[in-house]
RNA sequence: GGGGUUGUAGCUCAGCUUGGUUAGAGCGCCAGUCUGUCACACUGGAGGUCGCGAGUUCGAGCCUCGUCGGCCCCGCCA
């Protein structure tokens, strides 16, 4: 098919190029038929502009413009000109091309929705018909975001002296961590690979040889259930680094952050970031990573328990927990429907019930007021910072269920009251830092990994994984952006001993080390330098800068909260043939 | 694995509480009129497997059960 190549885009013409003749190629976006005048919005990935018509002058012109429609791919060819009555919300706006040729290069059908920003179509739609949605320039948009993103990590790390380097999508699948989506080896009967949770030991092994700064823009893989900001297939921004200790990689990444907003935002970001303990993180915010934009913290009030006779508190501080409240400053004049969903909202993180206390009127209204004596009001007035129009909402669990409950009340409460609202285009970077090593897993009745079983004690911790390993911390690290955790990472263990200590203490036999990570270990006798590194969230950070709270914004061809893409179908059910070569029976259920 | 919510015209939704005549609205679409529109305007028109399947009933968009999707959350995600 020949046809008159554009000379221009349809976002390019502006009044300097009045007079010129050119041609544009692109979708009919609307036609606005007048009778006595005809426009056409032109659009294409970088604007819209309008073309025009005069039946007048050119008849045969107006009348083949007829069947013009929207979504017709189109070629027009004419003269740039000024308008009479300019369009001062697009940026070609103040011009038009008054056309004296044009092609229909393809047709379309209508539709099934219009492909304009402000459509709130529901998205099994726009996911069957992806290609339509990611027409809609919001998405395009979104997506030269995304572009500028890989732009700005290859520059900033090349700069640094990172080198790219592509590992495996095909690899050996790991017991740790989330569940594996396993590919059947054809040549290897009953035998599997892995796709990439993350390229860890990869990245590591390259520190073993010698390739002392990494980066790779890398897809990871996990099967484990979706969520508005987690889809099975995600992209980190992977590194690693040698010959360096926390703060050194903390402050490549500072750099990087505050470069890409810079030029992706003209937002200046201050470095270093804030870092917290995880400690402190969970009973200030109830988070280990808590959104910073907002005060609103967490107060232990424990001690309480001894002084009153309610006896919610006393009970969970004698089981060894925790009794701590938030201030939801004005809320006092909630409705009684109000605290019931609030405490229903708390039960789903655990909660058996949830304390309040109003205070408004100059009264104190609680369910458990007659429990309170008047020292105790006295007490929590002046721990919570009460004044009047207050409400206290208090939680006694167990420490981590109670700090996460609160966290997470936190967070409606912020919702409830438009404190989001107020701080929604600000950013607050911070470290959250000291996490444990291990948490104890009551199913399986032993120790699992915080952060990954790769991970470096604190040098003065080492001690502790013989004595009181859930008391020793690791050199782990989470970047936290406005409440969500955009990367994390840690320095690694080099040494071949306390890399064998820690799979013995995470319950794995000599074995079964072997089997699984014999590898690792033999590549740590060999001179493995100390090294550390990251993996950063790049999806999660696209979402960030484009302001969306749904990564499927971000991503191209994303799948739905089952796993489902919509527009090809997967996945899908393949034939016996293909079953037979990989020797695998599909078990009826 | 669990909870919530949702599916009605091409799209967005109302109708469901309390089953009952021909299931409505806005947008879009089609035809016509219109010389400065850009959410064009005006006039007229077409358009429905109420997600799917059973059941209850004289009668089901509405009630019951099942099932298939979408979205959000808990668990899960080292």
């Amino acid at each position: 098919m020949s046809f008159p190549r554009r000379s221009n885009t349809c976002g390019e013409l502006r009044p300097e190029n009045s007079g010129e003749k050119v041609v544009l190629n692109g979708w009919i976006s609307t036609v606005r038929d007048m009778g006595g005048l005809i426009f056409i919005d032109l659009r294409d990935r970088y604007g819209i502009t309008q073309l025009v018509i005069h039946p007048e002058l050119q008849p045969e012109l107006a009348a083949r413009s007829k069947e013009l429609k929207q979504e017709f791919v189109i070629w027009a060819k004419g003269t740039a000109r000024m308008r009479e009555n300019p369009n001062q919300r697009i940026p070609t706006g103040l011009i038009e091309i008054l056309i004296d040729e044009f092609g229909i290069l393809n047709t379309a059908e209508l539709p099934p929705f219009e492909i304009s920003d402000d459509i709130e179509t529901n998205e099994e739609l726009r996911l069957k018909y992806r290609y339509l949605d990611l027409r809609r320039p919001i998405l395009q948009k979104n997506f030269i975001v995304r572009n500028n993103v890989y732009q700005v990590v290859h520059s900033y790390f090349a700069d640094q002296n990172f080198l790219e380097i592509e590992t495996p999508v095909l690899m050996k699948s790991t017991p740790e961590g989330a569940r594996d989506y396993l590919v059947p080896s054809r040549i290897h009967k009953g035998k599997f690979y892995a796709l990439p949770q993350s390229p860890q030991l990869y990245k590591q092994i390259l520190m073993m040889s010698g390739f002392d700064r990494y980066m790779q823009i890398v897809k990871c893989f996990r099967d484990e259930d979706l969520r508005s900001d987690r889809q099975p297939e995600f992209t980190q921004i992977d590194v690693e680094m040698s010959f360096v200790d926390r703060e050194d990689l903390q402050t490549v990444i500072e750099g990087f952050f505050a470069r890409l907003w810079k030029e992706q935002l003209g937002v200046q970001i201050q470095t270093p970031f804030l870092r917290m303990s995880y400690h402190d993180a969970m009973e200030n915010y109830g988070s280990d990573k808590p959104d910073l934009r907002f005060e609103m913290k967490i107060k232990t009030i424990s001690e309480i328990a001894d002084k009153t006779e309610f006896k919610v508190f006393s009970d969970t501080a004698e089981a060894g927990g925790t009794i701590a409240l938030i201030n939801a400053k004005g809320c006092g004049n909630y409705s009684r429907k109000q605290l019931d969903e609030l405490t229903e909202f708390a039960k789903k993180y655990g909660a058996k019930g949830l304390s309040w206390i109003k205070f408004v009127d100059g009264q104190v209204n609680s369910p458990i007021a007659k429990f309170l004596s008047e020292e105790n009001i006295a007490y929590l007035r002046s721990t919570a910072e009460v004044e009047e129009g207050d409400l206290l909402l208090i939680a006694a669990d167990a420490w981590t269920r109670c700090y996460t409950i609160l966290g997470a009340l936190r967070l409606e409460i912020a919702r409830r009251t438009g404190i989001f609202e107020k701080v929604k285009n600000t950013y607050s970077f911070h470290w959250v830092v000291d996490f444990p090593m291990f948490e104890y897993d009551a199913e399986e009745n032993r120790y699992i990994a915080m952060h990954h079983p790769f991970t470096s004690p604190m040098d003065e911790d080492l001690h502790l994984l013989d004595s009181a390993p859930d008391k020793a911390r690791a050199k782990a690290y989470d970047i936290i952006l406005n409440g969500a955790e955009v990367g994390g990472g840690s320095i690694r263990i080099h040494s071949n001993d306390t890399q064998q200590k820690i799979f013995k203490l995470l319950g794995m036999s000599e074995e079964e080390t072997e089997l699984k990570f014999g590898f690792l270990l033999d590549a740590l006798k060999f001179g493995a330098p100390p090294h550390g590194g990251i993996a950063l969230g790049l999806d999660r950070i696209t979402m960030m800068l484009t302001g969306t709270d749904n990564i499927r914004d971000v991503i191209a061809f994303p799948k739905t909260t089952s796993g489902l893409s919509l527009m090809d179908g997967c996945p899908s059910l393949v034939d016996d043939k293909q079953l037979n070569e990989l020797h695998i029976n599909i078990v009826k259920d």
